[in-house]
DNA sequence: TTTGGTATTTTTGGATCCAATTTATGCTCG
DNA sequence: CGAGCATAAATTGGATCCAAAAATACCAAA
């Protein structure tokens, strides 16, 4: 059950790292010699998993001239927000429709209360923050799964294809704004266990909304952009790893 | 500007389209040294091409054991037609928030102007179901394409990666269904026009909505099917070419 | 100094080859 | 007849090679 990767699957996850960390900048060409090189396999699969990683829109293709990274306006990742709403709010609707089983009401139960210890202190204590993200994240993958419908598990997915919106960025600097955040965590459960469709759905709706808004306003603020002018030079600066993370939801 | 394309290109487009149009039976692997011969191309560009039609949901790979076409049950075509009306209503309210653009407004008019002329029959022509078709994809395709925001689109197009769910599949048999989905239609583009995200958002969900339902009972019924019972047995007689076709919207 | 053309180098897409893995076939035994 | 095992054949993943395209460097002319 448990086979070793392919090469292609080790080079598809390598890469996919580094990209969304940050650390290969955007809109730089990924030299295929140099990479297979330092990979230490040959650029058969490497091509391969690129070709995949294109796919999934991390990389740019263009015939002879090989892959890019992909550069992200602010407006992509807005609109990556948008769709995401819409999509966790309606994992949210079919969930509360099919209803929760006990296993799950337990784990997001669970999941809800140790949000609950961590904003117990009145803090944000640094070292939280890797705790409430992985409970964050989740309570949310939970509620996904309980909607039954494989596609909006992997469209949500893809949209944490974007360096700067996926759900390894969180940002841990307001006390009242991720508290509240948390409080939509409860009222999203209590609609779930209440089989109110509409009423999770629109929590779910806004609290997703709302954490993108709080993303972009932290890029735009932390690279001086106007609202106008986001998209290449905002490409640029995101080789700088990020020393704060957003919240994504 | 007009390129070439490459190998792996033609062999994804090909393989794409057998796929689509049920010439290769879902759950059958893919022979890659037959395949590449019969394509006239080696099998480096093929198992590109088949690597991205796994990432586009198409195929299925297992490691040594290659690809195979993938089966859908009949709960991911449900499951698809929720997302896609989920995402095509997110379309229209976003496509009435922005407003049309006068040529847009100009070219959704002429489609629906076109979709009248065919109707005005007062019955369904089948020499009227190509046009037809392709009249309703551009509707929606405009539509999309106006809501500004490049994963709506990119997410609906891959719900179409469904050989029984495809726009391609449309039911030319009812003339009063035809008829009050096109009034859909004209109901979308007022309220597009009229700016009122709401309604259009609704009038579409509903619109795509029932045009799953349609197809997913039209499925059970021509395979004599229990709702319970659909996966593996209608994989597999999905190999038969479809002698009607559905109406995907 | 700038621009255009040419030559050279580098990179990429595809073809071919090889080893490992999987599948198919044949044989034996209960 | 069916199950299990061994062997052969087929298939697949990755490495290497080659030709074409792109990028870079260099030189001459305006």
């Amino acid at each position: 059950m448990s086979r070793p990767p392919t090469s292609t699957e080790v080079a598809a996850a390598i890469l996919r790292e580094r990209i969304l960390e940050g650390s290969i900048p955007p809109g730089s060409r990924l030299q295929q010699d140099a990479l297979a090189q330092a990979l230490g396999l040959s650029r058969t699969p490497l091509r391969t998993a690129m070709a995949e990683l294109a796919k999934d829109g991390l990389l740019d293709y263009s015939p002879n001239r090989g892959f890019t990274v992909r550069s992200f306006r602010l407006a992509d990742i807005r609109a990556a927000f948008e769709v995401r709403a819409n999509l966790e709010g309606l994992a949210c609707r079919l969930a509360a429709e099919r209803g929760l089983s006990e296993e799950r009401a337990a784990e997001l139960r669970r999941y809800v209360e140790q949000g609950d210890r961590i904003l117990g202190r009145g803090r944000l204590d640094p070292d939280d923050l890797a705790p409430y993200r992985r409970m964050n994240v989740e309570f949310h993958e939970g509620i996904m799964a309980t909607s039954g419908n494989p596609w909006v598990v992997e469209f949500v997915r893809r949209t944490h294809n974007v360096p700067l919106a996926s759900d390894r960025v969180f940002l841990w600097d307001d006390y009242e704004i991720i508290r509240r955040s948390h409080d939509d965590h409860h009222r999203i459960l209590a609609a779930l266990l209440a089989r109110d469709g509409r009423r999770a759905e629109n929590i779910m709706w806004e609290h997703v909304t709302y954490a993108g808004e709080l993303l972009c306003a932290d890029l735009r603020r932390r690279h001086r952009l106007a609202p106008a002018d986001p998209a290449e030079r905002l490409s640029r600066t995101t080789s700088h790893r990020l020393s704060r993370e957003e919240q994504d939801a």
